[in-house]
DNA sequence: CGATCGTTTCTGTATAAGAAGAAATATTGA
DNA sequence: TCAATATTTCTTCTTATACAGAAACGATCG
């Protein structure tokens, strides 16, 4: 497949950003890919479309499958895998952020509950006690109020963070417009 | 210094998130240990604690400075640099997520705009079009949002989250009790 | 204006991550 | 069951990052 020379710029630069999302850039740029082409590839074209390895892309996809943003679905009468991501942005975003929270809260979440339940605790100084609550305490808030939000549709949400009615009819469009 | 067995475990669990986090395991370290420390601490104090090369602190205290979680102060009759983090969740909080958005947000952000703007965009299919259109429309829409947020006291912010009262005493108290 | 102490920059090395290509495995259709 | 094709795993090479140690630089005090 030939790239338009928009879609191109978007591909790349998603892939640079990706390495500061947390992810390499092909499995960066391949979600990307899947999101504009706005229909299931196999894994030869992806492969051949962005000019990488179809090894790198057998793995990249494994990856984006473990954060469950990528899907396989089958053409009838092919044997191939085909993929797919979900073309509406709130969907992605939902997936992306339980993807970080589970990576990059939960852990700390669980080592500062086994901190602050260590009978060592006792030989802190009151300031870390207090520190090391706050934190805990402050990451339980804000992870018990992204979990509310996240369940949220979006029409609930944009309301909710008071945003005008015509950006939330942008975003709301999306699921409508995607044929599958 | 000597560290405490919860201090040591939260210092080394704080540097092995760093890399999820997208900073390195000293960066992280230094500060988890500059937060928990509660006062001041000079470059080679730190080196010591953490036994890591003195060079590394140095350039670790300039990443994070660059982040804005710490800052230097000086001790009458002493011409050592001090570092010092705020004591406060929040406002590190703040700052974290000001930092996050300068560098994985906002080049997105621009790039979108790009895009959009470019006479190139009209050779791409409406699909695409949409997409591109909707992914900036979210982010800007979130980033605003956000925005507004992060410009909140905390008793606001929570009262906004819809949190109950007595967890939010729990991350008002962080700034009185900090002596500074 | 030296001497001392602290800070920054530079350079080499070790480690980890990314990606390609080859090899092995699995699946389908004839 | 065999041949053809698709997929995954393994191995190797490359690149990027982290870190230590040394050297250079800068500032302050006597």
């Amino acid at each position: 497949m030939e790239l338009k020379p928009v879609t191109e710029r978007f591909i790349l630069h998603w892939g640079e950003m990706g390495s500061r999302w947390g992810v390499n850039r092909t499995v960066a740029q391949i979600h990307a890919l899947l999101f504009l082409a706005g229909r299931p590839l196999d894994a030869e074209e992806i492969a051949e479309t962005l000019s990488v390895a179809r090894s790198n892309v057998s793995n990249s996809i494994k990856e984006l499958q473990a954060w469950r943003l990528v899907r396989v679905v089958h053409l009838m009468g092919d044997r191939r895998d085909y993929f797919e991501t979900s073309a509406d942005v709130w969907t992605l975003f939902k997936l992306i952020v339980e993807g970080r929270r589970q990576r990059e809260i939960d852990p700390t979440l669980s080592v500062l509950r086994e901190c602050l339940a260590s009978p060592d605790m006792a030989a802190e100084s009151l300031g870390s006690r207090q520190r090391i609550n706050e934190t805990l305490a402050f990451m339980e808030i804000l992870t018990t109020w992204m979990d509310e939000m996240l369940r949220m549709q979006p029409e609930t949400l944009m309301k909710t963070l008071g945003v005008g009615a015509k950006i939330s009819k942008v975003v709301r469009k999306s699921p409508a417009e995607s044929k599958r």
